[in-house]
DNA sequence: CGGGGTATTGAGTGCCTTCAACCCCCGTGG
DNA sequence: CCACGGGGGTTGAAGGCACTCAATACCCCG
């Protein structure tokens, strides 16, 4: 399993404070509710960057919510490649099936130092029971999860590395916004070579000579840890070339 | 919208009887509890060849079951291209989703005749609220399909074309199996070239290149609607290098 | 026995990969 | 303050997998 780190009560974050609440699972919980909600939380943790939450195979007995960092979700496959599936950002909820008996088909990783809330699986039934508002919440952003996951299969499948680059900044540009980032100056971007080339399936070299070629036609500059978009409407016009 | 022509009642099958209910929603039923069900499905209906059942962009009211035919489930691109899917088989659960105000986002073609059972948005809603197994299969459905769309984001993502050949041809074998189909001998297999190469990402013309390896090495044939196992073993041996 | 759709094959091209070397950035420690 | 080291980023050369375009073969159906 992972290597999480209980914070201590002091160092908690509530739920009312939670500033990555208005994107996560409680979302549309009102001020009484959360208090209660929060009684469910089995704890909050800290996760240092490389550590697992679980891996692929594990059968994790909880639920999660990443309160702050970024993680990635991805699959490994026998060639020792991975495809990764998800950028977990601010607010993600993580982990969540149907069945807590079943092994789960895919591993989470911290890529930043992360805090995150852990519901374990008894929390999970009981807070499904208490509010139906979470129930119609958990299918919304199962429903939104999937969507995703087939607009990650089209473009991988179906476009030039050009345009998946293109289309995934453009994309994690997007969510970064909504999280309140300013996406005029450059933007905190932890995310190497590798793991976008992991994301969206092709070499981390050739995806460098495409990072060379939309820095050069001044598009987005995208290296050490940093975001910069130089041309948003350039972008926006490459991304939507995909679909 | 689709083209569906509504059958008669004489024409049509009950839930009772339906041979695709034991992979479909209903599964879980009782036989007194599916005679109400079915008093909740809206219509049986058929769709021809060819048909789209509904289409990218569109608000489908309601939900569907396939209780006979193939269907294909297709994003599309800008370029032309779409990436399939899902290859819909016989009691495959199909248009779900929690928002009937938001557009779908992929369109569903009929591949071979159909016979298909829809159930309006109302209709579900008082499903879900008169059997609660139901909204529990529904959820254990909705897992699974995100479950497959990871797997295939992930082979298509980072596989050669003939590994991703020989997965998805497994795989197929596999639900097909599943649904009493004998592959020790020649199975029906409505899939042309132009399909097989869009549900994992490559054109047909190579895809061509490596059925006509696949057959020579006495692995798997496949050709003009039959698909024919020759040697199951390897078959398994080349699918089981992806994962 | 055509005719249309599907499958196959060939030739040529190019996108992307592989492998390997080099560079740059940045943190660390002397 | 600078030397050092390491990890990520960049570049080059070479090759191969998969693509494009186009012609031919095959299968099935009317």
């Amino acid at each position: 399993m992972g290597q999480l780190k209980v914070l201590k009560t002091k160092e908690q974050v509530t739920c009312l404070e939670c500033s990555a609440r208005r994107y996560a699972w409680f979302k549309p919980c009102s001020k009484e509710t959360l208090a209660l909600h929060q009684e469910r939380r089995t704890s909050q943790s800290h996760l240092a960057v490389g550590e697992y939450l679980f891996m692929e195979g594990e059968k994790p007995r909880a639920v999660y919510t990443l309160q702050d960092g970024w993680v990635i979700c991805f699959k490994s496959l026998a060639n020792g490649q991975r495809q990764i599936l998800h950028i977990g950002l601010a607010g993600d909820f993580l982990g969540y099936r149907v069945n807590f008996d079943e092994p789960i088909d895919y591993s989470i990783m911290a890529i930043t130092d992360c805090t995150i809330c852990a519901f374990s699986e008894q929390s999970i039934d009981r807070l499904l029971q208490e509010d139906i508002q979470l129930t119609k919440r958990l299918f919304e952003i199962h429903s939104e999860a999937s969507k995703v996951c087939r607009t990650n299969l089209s473009y991988v499948g179906q476009s030039t590395a050009k345009l998946k680059v293109a289309f995934f900044l453009n994309k994690m540009l997007h969510r970064l916004k909504e999280r309140g980032a300013d996406i005029n100056n450059p933007v905190y971007f932890p995310l190497t070579r590798e793991e976008i080339a992991d994301a969206i399936g092709i070499t981390s070299v050739h995806l460098c000579r495409i990072s060379v070629e939309l820095r050069r036609s001044k598009i987005v500059d995208c290296r050490h840890n940093r975001l910069e978009i130089l041309d948003y409407k350039k972008l926006g016009t490459l991304a939507s070339a995909v679909f």
